[in-house]
DNA sequence: CTGTTAGCGCATTCAA
DNA sequence: TTGAATGCGCTAACAG
């Protein structure tokens, strides 16, 4: 039971030269039915599965791929994870997904280790690896397929899947408008991450086209989690003239800010209308559920993974995006906010 | 740029035998100082990296290790990936994360294809998996060591680390009668999970220590997601005699319990206590903070590991729960509580 | 459509 | 402490 059986042990079995059975394997085009039929009795039998290794030894392609990412939200990651998984599952590819630390000066040299190593056909980059010169030079100057999931620049340089961070960040802004709000606060994402840019710009938009000057104290820097949103929270409902409303560039910020409203029992949306952008699972377990932006997550990685597999050329798509309308968005009042802190337990 | 050095080019350009360059890369012992340097800088100078695929073919072990999980909280996974992870990295691993059904009646037959086909040294199991009998079989007729990270029963019949879920449950309920309930509804976990047995186990056990009489009425069926949260909330709210506390099995249905509360008007922890289990993120996101069991995930993931390069000993190990205090708990109040549900928007 | 042979890059015998 | 030969399991030419 233990004892592995090799190609030659199949073709000694079914009676063929080990050519056949490796043709067979890798569903070349011709060999007989009837010879098909015999090996693939005498595998099933044998109880046989090719070495990997040996195949990426002898071949020119090793069936793997590399998802390279550096994200440390993990409702983002398990879609994109899922989404090239099930891609490359139905493609009969490996998927070998290796987290990185973009900080690192050596990630360069990192990535091209990883490559060697494992003899992958091309790689997956998801933001803000995505952004990564070095990264970006070691996989061009190892002639590396690869495909960028939401590139923050340059979108056309090489493969790449996106959606439109502007237009969006844009559109929530907009509607927002419409719902009555002036005073809208923003919180920025992470720096590292080029579409937080995006969305930042997309607010100045929309805010220009409305006739609505840009206030410095209504935007705030945020890292995507949540206590960043937390914080730049604290800085707005202290205001001298809070906003009225207040766009995170995700949803983890967005919670963080629901928490500080709920903390100085400010109710939302009543007195504050709170929107967030990925629409995470978390957009509808915090209360009220959020009104954000869904990002095609999973769509993107199971496009990103076809490109990657495609004829090779340069191909960059960009996928809809859409605003999700739930409760934490309603008309501006008019009555002064007024903050009443809650004692904390514990 | 592009060719690839092998270990002939290094043993070459060091001027020693390509045995040497071998010991090199294996850190044997027996390799002078001098000899190691040539090689290094040699190994530099080409920018060599060892083929995986190659050594795999050769040698008798891969250093490669398998992460074989079937669950579908991206909080849970993350840590536990994280885990493994940093710890195969430290020890100059390769981590294959291969996601499966454990629904799927041919899960055996891929759990075998996947370790043959990969050559890994090891597989650690994540729960559901732990519990899988057509993978427990499969890898033990393999010879294939394994560790098993809070497998549901038999923890002793395997390495495994785990930590005691039936004391973490008694814990908290226990931590609610001392607070004054009497009342205390129960959701249990995904049937899938064994852990859901015990988790309810350590409530009934606190109940009868407490001389407080178990009501099947206030112990509903749940999946571990947030919507079987709210559906239990719905019927606990309900009830002619509502509980004034809900512990659900984890945060993700203890969230749906305070999305209900909140939608009813039921302040929470006012009116109605709310505790979870595993602190995940979501505990503390959500508003109130959740009262729930810290589950040691990374360290279990963490020590799993190292169980699987240790000795190969039959060994199980026992971590540390910890019961964290956030706002969610509160003394009981006597007054009835009375339902007033919130119109929906949109 | 099918078979024969060489060799991918390394670890593992053995011998020195 | 170092080195020379053999082969891991498979695919790639090339031949039939």
């Amino acid at each position: 039971m233990g004892e592995r059986a090799n190609i030659r042990d199949v073709a000694a079995l079914a009676g063929v030269a080990v050519k056949t059975v490796s043709r067979v394997l890798n569903d070349h085009p011709y060999v007989s039915t009837k010879m098909r039929e015999k090996v693939e009795a005498a595998m099933t039998e044998l109880n046989f599965h090719p070495s990997v290794a040996a195949r990426v030894l002898a071949g020119t392609k090793s069936g793997q791929v590399a998802l390279i990412y550096d994200n440390h939200s993990p409702h983002y990651m398990h879609q994109i994870m899922m989404g090239c998984w099930d891609r490359c599952n139905a493609e009969g590819l490996r998927l070998i997904a290796q987290p990185v630390d973009v900080a690192d000066p050596k990630i360069g040299e990192q990535v091209r280790g990883m490559v060697r190593e494992t003899h992958v056909d091309g790689v997956i980059l998801s933001s803000p690896v995505t952004d990564c010169a070095a990264v970006l030079n070691t996989l061009e100057a190892l002639n590396m397929p690869f495909v960028r999931i939401s590139p923050g620049t340059n979108h056309a340089l090489t493969s790449s899947v996106f959606m439109d961070d502007v237009q969006a960040a844009d559109d929530m802004t907009t509607h927002m408008i419409n719902a009555g709000h002036r005073r809208i606060g923003f919180i920025i994402g992470h720096e590292n991450h080029l579409a937080s840019k995006d969305r930042l710009s997309g607010y100045c938009r929309a805010l220009e086209r409305a006739g609505i000057a840009y206030a410095a104290d209504l935007v705030e820097p945020g890292e995507f989690d949540f206590d960043s949103g937390k914080a730049a929270a604290e800085k707005f409902l202290n205001l001298p003239n809070p906003p009225t409303a207040i766009f995170a560039s995700n949803d983890d910020m967005a919670s963080g800010v629901l928490a500080v409203a709920h903390r100085y029992h400010v109710p939302v949306p009543e007195m504050l209308s709170v929107a967030g952008f990925d629409d995470t699972t978390l957009a509808q377990v915090v209360w009220p559920p959020l009104t954000t932006i869904r990002q095609p997550v999973r769509d993107l990685a199971d496009t990103a993974t076809q490109l990657l597999l495609g004829d090779g050329g340069l191909e960059h798509r960009r996928l809809p995006h859409e605003l999700i309308t739930r409760e934490s968005i309603a008309a501006p009042r008019t009555k002064m906010l007024t903050l009443r802190k809650k004692t904390e337990n514990q």
